[in-house]
DNA sequence: TGTTTTCCTTGACCCAGATCAAACCGCCAA
DNA sequence: TTGGCGGTTTGATCTGGGTCAAGGAAAACA
């Protein structure tokens, strides 16, 4: 199921999931038109890479399902996770011929891909998708900045503590639900991807959640339905300010 | 000498240090224009806070001469630099109201600054100019995902020598020198914002650095003026591809 | 239905880098 | 000329998280 499916293909950009957040979430009836002419969809499976670090790329695209991940490696097989890509998310810079960073599905994923000339020559022409994706790319630079904090100076337990308050956020926006309450969540990460995201071996990520567990800050069921039982009180374990701006 | 003085207000654009790499790089002569009638000069000294986290910013700006940082604070005091600004680098962000960092001038500094809302206007109205910020975006978070690689899986050796090889690197590009041969060149930070660039204690810092003095690696005059040897082999050390593309 | 495989947990031990402490090295000011 | 001060070095010790190793659990397979 690795070829462009007729449903999907077929699919219009006007009840497209994600079109309020993308690339595309300025643009106009007659933009998304031309869009729609350069687009097409690609799916992939839980596990199977998009892209390799220095292959040539002749796409960008968007997440519209699922979960994928953008990782370096080095020489000696270190590797460390550099981006978690969300639906919406947008894959691949213009203006660039090379992959920087392998780009790895978690979850089976579907992508939004425009052929990469006319997507440039369409950013060249229209700016509604170019201030969109500057707006994206700062948001991007935002978050790798936080994230900079959390592998430079955060311990491991605040590390995951982090890592979960994360999903868990994004898992109650996505849901449009509150952080009052208990809030519970599918992880979409393996143990070894969590290690590879915080800077951590996955024997620590596993000790590590085993004791959030023991302290009654999270539950589990399996080893991957998460319960938090006290959103703020995590947040103190992950060292962020718990001034989340609540209601008075 | 905080306030504007005559002799850099009076300063056109046109022979401007950084002209060629600034956001306003890809402006034509009259949108350069209005460029100038937004623009102001500030200077900082160094030690001084350009702005704090959280503090109302009403501009905007570049980096016209020397270097600045971006730092982000926990609640506790532990502190992690998230960016390191070169002249010709962007400060604040259009859209945001609120600086998200401390910025900080490491020596002295010149600021060429907007005021937030004309540049925002002329961002809607001129193309060039938000073209130019995305790709400058785009930069820094590459800059911004090697370093989470640094922060998250190199040694401390490794660390202070992928410190070293990117100021060599810098320092050699602004000068107009190769890298083959010995490169010398003035430490512009700390330290301990050494430290706080790479996740580490000064103590650690200090002892590493000397370690690759004793090594050979490098030659220090004083505390700040470093020669590296052999560029290659620090790269090695780095735990870099020294791959860096040379003749043939 | 048993067997492999994948993912996860837990224990024992070790080491890189943190922490604590002391002293050093210009440099400026009194 | 002395003393304070910011930046730095170096030593001694401690510890958080890495490494190595041995199972367990549940899904996937045969």
């Amino acid at each position: 199921m690795l070829m462009n499916d007729p449903q999907s293909a077929s699919r219009q950009c006007g009840d497209c999931p994600i079109r309020h957040r993308a690339v595309c979430a300025r643009c106009e009836a007659d933009e998304l038109e031309r869009l729609d002419q350069i687009k097409y969809y690609r799916n992939f499976e839980a596990g199977q890479t998009v892209i390799w670090s220095g292959d040539k790329m002749d796409f960008v695209g968007s997440v519209v399902s699922g979960i994928a991940t953008l990782t370096q490696t080095m020489e000696d097989g270190r590797t460390q996770m550099v981006g978690l890509l969300l639906p919406s998310d947008f894959v691949g810079r213009p203006g660039r011929n090379d992959a920087a960073y392998d780009v790895v599905a978690v979850t089976d994923i579907v992508m939004c891909c425009f052929r990469k000339k006319p997507f440039e020559d369409m950013m060249a022409d229209t700016p509604h998708v170019a201030q969109r994706l500057l707006e994206m790319t700062l948001d991007e630079l935002d978050a790798a900045r936080e994230w900079m904090l959390v592998l430079g100076r955060k311990t491991a337990r605040e590390k995951i503590a982090s890592l979960l308050a994360i999903i868990a956020r994004r898992d109650a926006s996505l849901n449009m639900v509150g952080i009052a309450g208990p809030m519970t969540f599918e992880l979409p990460l393996t143990r070894e991807a969590m290690a590879d995201y915080l800077g951590l071996t996955l024997e620590t990520v596993s000790r590590q959640v085993s004791a959030l567990k023991k302290d009654g800050l999270i539950t589990l069921e399996g080893k991957r339905r998460v319960t938090i039982h006290d959103f703020n009180r995590l947040l103190d374990e992950a060292g962020d300010d718990s001034d989340g701006g609540m209601l008075a």
